[in-house]
DNA sequence: AAGATCATTTTGTCTAGGACAAACGAGCAA
DNA sequence: TTGCTCGTTTGTCCTAGACAAAATGATCTT
């Protein structure tokens, strides 16, 4: 074969843009335009799937199509996120330190260097600090360097691989919660990044909560059942800055419905830090609130 | 609000089957039927919905959408696997001993004694022993299990989660490989169970080759980049039952085409079983061909 | 009776083009 | 500066038709 490429429903998969926006974009802008098959059927070329990821990655950093794809791709390849950040220098100072050292070992592909200077630091902090000091912030520069183009997919899933790995230990090291209260952590069906989760978890169950883990992607209605089979006294979800944010309320309050009253409902994550409050769900932006969270709760649930 | 209801977009979300289908079906068939809401579009309550689950998994089971609609929900309620299996009575004798004991762990929603009892069978075997004669058998269980309906959704996450923990623990306690070879673990994208990966990578590890683990879903592009970036030598895919089956030659043949000649590809998991051999395509149906692969690799690298 | 070949049905995925609401941004007023 | 309105942009939904690949069933052969 000369050029791979491939058909609409592979380039849906690759790219995360489904079928209607690639032909609705083809439509209105003449962007993509694949070539047919023998039977009229878009047929991708493998570089036109490859704009369309770098697209992709831009419109998440908050540009929107109609503008990207008129521009060349020399001027795409520079572009960096809408809203600038304040510059590195500035919050270099309030940054733990050590941060830089981990990311470079990533970069470098060095995951045996990685996962042993993560353990030196849990060894050395203790797992609360471990988390919220270095896991936290870790993955926040991630999150940035994603945006930036600065970091391939390949070396974000193999940190995400590893740091999970290093996090999980440390849950399972921990001795088990006393049930009060008893928490189950999950994910909505869109949304599979599980680092915050596992932070969370590890908080919670360091402070003597019973956790629950039913990893990533639990259709709503197995939520449910399964607050009610584990019996437990809150659902926590984690939302990453991924998770398309005007999905949020909708899901949240389709979930709410779905529990019982007597369930707490806690929401988490980057994606829930800009979001607007809601009836009968607690929103958590940061960890520290989640440990006020489970704090307060202790403190109601003994009156 | 009454009763909860999804639109077309969260349904899709929730079954797996895409909105395409579930016109088709209604044009079809006549189910699912949804109501529709004041612009038109559809509006499926929550009871269709959770009979198109149970369709979806009849049909994961070899059945035909057509038959399967026109029946009433009483019969479908009961409808097992198309291929009946041999009975468990006959294949009870050479399983290991206690693998029920585990699922009955999992039934009962015993996180912590399901964990403890993984904990106690891995110290008593040892690591290659617990992979192949627990860990294997016990997911091809919770496997089947889930094709009988016997296992709530919920039930086979909370399965895989503690699973993948105690697995990855044990991987994170071995010592580092030589290098010799170097191997990159990952799944396609539309696979994520990572389940079949972890075996492989624990007996690899054990037998001392130096495995990069990527977790799921890496799209074709990104995995031949790693695979040059970690210079390794062999990239390892793993595909579950789930995995359309049909789908997997012309995937392997698309990354057979990106990746340098130099380095291996090899294919392993229940989806592989029944494949047939493909050129530049090492094909492991099971754990122990895994191994003897690589005793192979070895013999011919020294030559 | 078992096995191979061919026709028919079933099923999923693609196509085109239209419609509309929600989100966004620009311009204007306070 | 902030807050509001209005036009534009954008994603997702709609209908209805076509076709290829897979599964099934029927027919013929051994």
């Amino acid at each position: 074969m000369n050029t791979p490429s491939l058909n609409i429903g592979a380039v849906e998969r690759d790219t995360g843009l489904s079928k209607d926006v690639l032909r609705m974009w083809e439509r209105r802008y003449g962007f993509p335009l694949p070539e047919r098959n023998a039977n009229g059927e878009r047929v991708y070329p493998i570089d036109q799937v490859e704009r369309l990821r770098l697209i992709k990655r831009l419109m998440d950093q908050g540009h929107r199509p109609g503008r990207l794809i008129a521009l060349p791709s020399e001027a795409l390849a520079q572009l960096g996120p809408k809203k600038s950040r304040p510059p590195r220098a500035a919050s270099e100072t309030i940054d733990e330190p050590g941060i830089d050292t981990l990311i470079g070992l990533i970069k470098r592909h060095n995951a045996n260097g990685y996962v042993h200077a993560l353990q030196q630091r849990l060894a050395r902090h203790g797992l609360q600090r471990f988390v919220q000091d270095t896991i936290a912030p870790l993955t926040h520069r991630i999150g940035e360097a994603w945006e930036d183009g600065d970091i391939q997919v390949f070396e974000e899933h193999l940190f995400t691989e590893l740091t999970k790995r290093v996090l999980r230990q440390s849950i399972a090291a921990l001795p088990q919660g006393d049930g009060n209260p008893r928490v189950l952590l999950t994910t909505l069906p869109d949304e599979q990044h599980i680092l915050g989760l596992l932070m969370v978890e590890a908080l919670f169950a360091l402070d003597g909560a019973e956790c629950i883990p039913l990893g990533t992607q639990m259709p709503m209605t197995e939520i449910s059942r399964a607050a009610e089979a584990h019996c437990v006294d809150i659902v926590t979800l984690s939302f990453s800055a991924a998770f398309p944010a005007r999905k949020i309320p909708e899901a949240l309050q389709q979930l709410r419905q779905l529990l019982p009253p007597s369930v707490a409902l806690w929401a988490g994550g980057a994606g829930i830090a800009h979001a607007t409050p809601l009836p009968g769900v607690q929103q958590l932006p940061d960890l520290a609130q989640g440990l006020a969270a489970l704090g307060d709760w202790r403190a109601q649930a003994s009156v």
